[in-house]
RNA sequence: GCGGGAGUAGCUCAGUAGGUAGAGCACACGGUUGUGGCCCGUGUGGCCGUGGGUUCAAGUCCCAUCUCUCGCCCCA
């Protein structure tokens, strides 16, 4: 009988992995929590059209990396390959604009894409992902990248940069892409990438991040997206750098960082590692102003972005996880019922402790208490029920007290002091 | 979808020129009556990823296949 094992492209996070991803929750909470965000959970399966309207059906994702499949009455159904979506629909079914201005929304949990596996990226992966919709000014965007930055300050992470840049807005973007065009048009295919070749005509835009050197060289010449932009544009960008520099926040302003998914206007950010391979953008995102209203809601600008758990972790330590207070040990298992109700009134009490191994020899109890890296070793045997004590074994520097079984708020204040 | 690397004990890995497997760590039990950590001893544990082939003989050579991993692509 061959055991059955897990499916390519997805893990089971033991600790201390476990510990991490909590730890990069809770941080998450905490900052978002005192920034006024509320937590979202919404569905990991939507329907297919959801993404295929608003990630962009010409996008890589939408194209080869979704899990689609018919559900038992034949309905398209889609694990959520990002987040952003699906907060989008439950925002505009719920109508919550209609009760609040403005709504800033987080939501923690898994994404799938079908994609090769490698270094920081699986099939379902984790994202933190946060957004504020109903507001479009500057120093919106600023708060919060601003915010973002906390976030990865509050879990010290090494080795961060920010990169930003601007996209213009639908007004501009079209005279960007016909000066992007018309630099191309002085281009050979031939100078170019396979890709770049190929997606020339398609989504020029892409040519502006090839990793390709010809294709860069080339690249370094062509006009840039925020020099181009409206007036509008420009000064809301300005405004933004001019923000985040007053906070201490120096980004890195990257005329190349484009974004994958077709929706993103004006303000694009991301936030990049040196150290966890070639998977490097930890965190990414920025505005996309006409998104809601082509869901079919309300005319309303958002922001927002998406950590990838998975790349966190990468660089993040695992917090120490509190040890157990005590270990019961039993020279004589006879004893068990006696024990057994002072460990559960310990723990309720709040101590973690553990029960021990009764039953066994006295040594590998005592090697036991020591493997957990308990704190006191509880012993009780005949001698010290006849008494009514337990003796509690200090394990770190091996003193030994006996306490009475009569107090045990006592005996608890002992152990933790 | 396309490339590179790797699969031997729970973990990290050795394995010599083909001769039916080893170490360290971990785990278990001991080292005299009820005292852990260090040290010492003993022990458990291996369809050598899987299936074929060559050979008297394959962990070792050949083919296939699966899995993991890194990179391309794409993205968080």
């Amino acid at each position: 009988m061959q055991p059955l094992t897990k499916i390519k492209g997805f893990a089971d996070l033991f600790e201390p992995e476990s510990l991490v991803f909590r730890h990069l929750e809770e941080t998450a909470r905490a900052v978002f929590g005192r920034h006024g965000y509320q937590e979202l959970r919404t569905p990991i399966l939507e329907r297919t059209e959801l993404f295929q309207r608003s990630i962009g059906e010409e996008t890589d994702v939408v194209q080869k990396e979704m899990y689609t499949f018919a559900d038992r009455k034949d309905r398209s159904l889609t694990l959520r390959p990002e987040a952003t979506a699906g907060v989008m629909r439950a925002f505009i079914e719920s109508g919550l604009h209609t009760r609040e201005p403005v709504s800033r929304l987080f939501t923690i949990g898994p994404m799938f894409r079908y994609e090769r596996p490698q270094k920081g990226r699986m099939r379902q992966f984790h994202q933190i992902n946060v957004e504020c919709l109903g507001l479009d000014a500057p120093w919106v965007d600023a708060e919060i990248i601003a915010m973002l930055w906390s976030f990865l300050q509050a879990l010290q992470l090494p080795g961060l940069a920010l990169e930003i840049n601007s996209l213009g807005c639908p007004q501009c973007r079209p005279a960007y892409m016909e000066a992007l065009q018309a630099f191309l048009a002085g281009t050979n295919d031939a100078d170019l990438c396979e890709d770049c070749a190929r997606r020339r005509h398609k989504n020029p835009l892409r040519l502006l991040d090839c990793k390709a050197a010809g294709c860069r060289a080339i690249m370094q010449e062509a006009p840039r997206i925020a020099d181009c932009g409206c007036p509008a544009c420009q000064e809301h960008f300005a405004q933004v750098l001019a923000l985040l520099r007053g906070v201490g926040i120096e980004p890195v302003v990257n005329h190349r960082l484009v974004r994958g998914l077709d929706y993103y206007t004006r303000t694009t950010f991301e936030v990049v590692s040196g150290d966890i391979g070639a998977q490097s953008a930890v965190a990414g995102g920025g505005r996309y102003d006409g998104l809601i209203k082509q869901l079919g809601g309300p005319d309303l600008p958002g922001i927002g972005f998406a950590c990838g758990m998975e790349r966190l972790a990468l660089l993040a330590q695992a917090p120490v996880k509190a040890r157990p207070a005590f270990c019961m040990v039993l020279p004589d298992a006879g004893l068990l019922p006696q024990a057994f109700p002072l460990v559960c009134h310990l723990r309720d009490l709040g101590l973690p402790g553990d029960m021990g191994e009764p039953g066994k020899s006295f040594k590998s109890q005592m090697r036991a208490a020591n493997r957990i890296q308990a704190r006191f070793a509880l012993i009780l045997g005949p001698d010290e029920w006849a008494t009514r004590v337990v003796q509690c074994k200090n394990l770190d520097d091996g003193t030994q007290t006996p306490l009475s079984l009569d107090d045990i708020p006592a005996l608890a204040r002992y152990l933790t002091a």
